[in-house]
DNA sequence: GCACCGCAGTTAAACGTATAACTCAGCAGG
DNA sequence: CCTGCTGAGTTATACGTTTAACTGCGGTGC
């Protein structure tokens, strides 16, 4: 209605007409300056304009004029991929929120070229900082652009050390489901990992690492026969999970890299009449949502945590903490029905 | 270096003093303006600056200045939950990667005060327009505010009809995975809906209807004692599978509603001493990548072409299509090898 | 010889905001 | 009475672009 130009909304200028006041003044009034600098019944007409013309501020103009955006970038190699990956992308988004920004997402499907021209429409639109994500956490090879606009590296760390990054602590992960095997008495504990250590991720390296602490710090022998290397697939978990349970000592506990392996595990146990939860324990890693809950039992497994590394990356972000050092974050265990005490003779005391 | 100001990287007057013309020369040159205004080696010239000084636009005031900020908006009310939702996200993402736009993600967790400030804030920030994205195909009661701005919506439809949407064909998807079974030589056919009708969901009444519509084309009675309403999980489904299997005259195949429920009918299955894809055909619908592939035999399935919803919403939004035609989009069968002929005399020719 | 045109730019204004610098009235202190 | 100060605004400028309007100038057409 009272509108000066075409496009767009009324502006400040409106508004001032509108109350009667110069511009500079709606300005005062919507961003409470310093003191109050303005009457409170002048204060009332303006707000009372602002309501009536629906006026609503105009972030170009403000970003243009205050040299920031409140803007941050998330740049990641897949956004969908993973199954889990959402948790990463809404984690981030919602501490942005929280912290007075928005969160422009591209994904980049790993090519380097997107990557590069990706960041440059990010650095153009004056982002405040960047998310940088991996969809499964491995070393990367930062982007030299990267270097001008404030970054963390999210679940994933740089290469050469320089960004400060959140990843999950796949070692303590490793360790504690370990140890809640062992604490459930069992001694022969099997570990099927997702892939060959010589992959260097450290979801396979940490993991095993905490596995063979946790044995040992219990005084448990680690019998290097019973730790296998898989794909991380429901197939190779059946695979193995067989090759495990037929041997004649067979392990009363595996550890799983992932749900999925634990999947196949459940699948093998089933076919050697043996019942998972009962006469084999199983833990697994992940704690996928359309898996874990579903098996029957319930499997239990170390969550990792994608919203929070989300939500933390953010905030180091934006709270300006440029420390290139590497957060790990917590995975904590779920507990449902697949882990016992071990059945037979083996356990506790005498039956 | 050559840089007038503080903060941010060099501006087209900085390039222009570099190259010694005017910035609105600079501009001409980058913008690549209708007809060669410039001279080839002014231009040469220019460009040569702008690498030099590692110029970059600023689209604040590029936006500022032409009205339009080439930003589109995302609201959805879950990003994560379900886990095929960053397919919506990534395709929706690329098509405006595609389009030469950038994409603002908010989500609102479904919390109508949230989505109303999510939708304030992006037109703040003068998007182009807004992808209104529901993590399951529904009608929404759309936010006064999305009539300020081109809006489509996605996997889902506008409860009063008035906006453009993208959804999925249920109707058709449930159609061709009951073919699929007749066509198989399936007469009794069993189907496991994941709601009763009275939800009103389309995914639950249009799979339903096109259940019903694909038997009777090909000449079969609906019984309507194999049609059960489970709750979409893996529970359900294998409780109603088992009920089902264990009929005298017990269906040949199942179609279920989601991929979780067939995986309860696996489950069933297998504890009734029949083998899926052979004793029993099982069809499932979403498709889930951590689901379906997994299962033994891999479970055929439906479909929900998440990726594809995202792209094409964002698509219609960029092209000004605002006419408010629900599109549905086609769920593509994923045969594995879940479904074969019936076993036993039921088949074919007499044995 | 002169009006006219196209070329290759330049100058200047606008987009909507934030804020430094200013104005102006009223009042206190000396 | 004059100075200085405070409160409540206003004026004017800058942020970095795009683009309409303008300027010179060398060449054409007649």
């Amino acid at each position: 209605m009272a509108r000066t130009g075409g496009r767009g909304g009324p502006t400040m200028k409106d508004v001032a007409r509108e109350a009667g006041v110069s511009q500079a003044a709606v300005s005062l009034v919507l961003n409470d300056a310093a003191g109050s600098r303005v009457s409170s019944e002048t204060r009332q007409r303006v707000l009372e304009a602002v309501d009536r013309l629906g006026y609503r501020v105009n972030s170009a103009a403000k970003s243009l004029r205050e040299g920031q955006s409140r803007l941050i970038g998330f740049v990641g190699d897949t956004v969908a991929s993973e199954p889990f990956a959402g948790d990463l992308v809404e984690g981030a988004q919602d501490q942005a929120w929280v912290d007075g920004h928005l969160m422009l997402i591209i994904n980049t499907g790993g090519d380097p070229l997107i990557e590069e021209r990706a960041i440059d429409s990010l650095l153009s639109r004056q982002v405040d900082g960047i998310v940088y994500a991996s969809m499964y956490n491995r070393r990367l090879k930062i982007p030299p652009l990267l270097r001008e606009v404030p970054t963390v590296v999210v679940n994933g760390t740089a290469e050469d050390g320089s960004l400060p990054s959140v990843a999950p602590d796949e070692y303590t992960g490793g360790l504690e489901a370990t140890r809640h095997l062992v604490e459930h008495g069992h001694e022969r504990v099997a570990f099927i990992n997702i892939a060959p250590p010589e992959s260097m991720l450290p979801a396979v390296v940490e993991r095993e690492r905490g596995f063979v602490d946790a044995l040992t710090e219990a005084g448990l022998r680690v019998d290097r026969t019973l730790v296998k290397y898989g794909d991380g697939d429901a197939v190779a978990g059946h695979r193995l999970a067989t090759r495990l349970l037929k041997r004649k000592r067979r392990p009363s506990a595996i550890f799983c890299g992932n749900d999925r392996t634990a999947w196949g595990a459940y699948l093998a146990a089933g076919e050697l009449g043996l019942k998972v939860g009962t006469d084999v324990s199983v833990i697994g890693f992940d704690n996928m949502p359309v898996i874990a809950p579903h098996l029957r039992p319930g499997l239990t497994s170390m969550e990792l945590p994608f919203a929070e590394m989300g939500r933390r990356g953010v905030a180091r972000l934006l709270s300006g903490d440029t420390d290139p050092t590497v957060e790990l974050l917590h995975c904590p265990l779920v507990t449902r029905g697949s882990v016992s005490r071990p059945a037979g003779p083996a356990s506790g005391t005498a039956s």
